[in-house]
DNA sequence: TAAGTCATGTAACGAGTTACATGATTGA
DNA sequence: TCAATCATGTAACTCGTTACATGACTTA
């Protein structure tokens, strides 16, 4: 499970509490996993029964903060999941089958969706432009590591131009539709 | 749900099985929603309670047909769900995952998978683009319908295309990375 | 009539979401 | 000390997947 992983990675680059964790879900691993801090604390819990990671100190009390840090086992199931191979997803997109609805229906008007996701993609791909400009700014010679790095935040970048380019697209074509059937 | 307006939508289009439906999702669904067989018949049964749906003739029995139609209720709860808002879902890739941990990890190398998947990305999109060759011939009028149609496949082109050019700068960008961090 | 296939269905589990609860810490 | 906030945790539910089971139909 992949959410094992993104943890383990995240831990890996430096060890930390569950809250910090679910933060950094929010912010720079958000860009290709999500994870609520509920999920967050099962996994933690089953990774830690598993021998993956332990807790700096004390024992699971609530309001009590814990420290996270991998552990050799957890490294050996990271390298081991690393090298392994996964399919791609397709997409599935509540907005798709909105169009599809809207196309067997006849009656509705989904252009007003279309734009307001047209918005959202815009905030976002803003969002990932100004990370990449901070993180990684023009370089001769980058690391592998950097640019590994990199590769994750451009690929969100390359999905938020695609999908505007889709939007405006289709704006455009239903602007030129016929109007009868 | 979105299986729900999925599933009301293609019985709209033409009234079928569970199977067929499982077939439709395996085809042209499947470009934007995917659903297993079991999904499908457990989506079936719980929109037969909620009177969405109806099978003609017999009641439920293993090895049996069941032929299934939107009821009036089913019409107007996608008419009611196909006016709404929904938020577009953030990337979730497995290989976005990998290559994180294979930027903390170091040792790893991912341009092989990352290789793989610009094979498989290359093939979803042949296929896409013979639907699009097949289904939607060029035209100087589309209907709004026909439109629609075209603009959710055509989201599904984008994507691939997307991917592919994301994978193949991936690649190049990786094999002039500095070779020691 | 036996083998193979198709349509339907059940069971169990894993992943993800939503709602809520409780102990610790901070600061007005 | 009271309120607000933070970190952690529990419970219940939905969605999705995997594995398997069974009745009907086809055909060799």
């Amino acid at each position: 499970m992949s959410l094992t992983h993104a943890i383990l990675t995240s831990l890996l680059e430096r060890p930390c509490t569950g809250a910090e964790l679910a933060r950094r879900f929010d912010k720079s691993l958000g860009y290709f996993w999500q994870a609520t801090h509920q999920q967050i604390y099962r996994e933690l819990g089953a990774m830690e029964r598993d021998g993956l990671v332990a807790a700096r100190g004390l024992p699971s009390t609530r309001g009590q903060q814990r420290h996270f840090e991998v552990l050799e086992a957890g490294t050996a199931e990271l390298l081991d999941w690393c090298g392994g191979q996964g399919e791609p997803r397709p997409i599935r997109d509540e907005l798709m089958v909105r169009i599809r609805a809207s196309a067997v229906l006849g009656t509705v008007d989904v252009t007003r969706e279309l734009r307001r996701h047209q918005g959202l993609h815009e905030e976002t791909l803003q969002r990932y432009q100004l990370i990449d400009a901070k993180d990684f700014p023009p370089a001769v010679n980058r690391s592998a590591a950097d640019e590994l790095q990199r590769a994750v935040l451009q690929a969100g970048i390359a999905f938020e131009r695609s999908w505007l380019a889709w939007c405006a697209q289709t704006l455009h074509d239903l602007s030129h539709a016929a109007q009868q059937p």
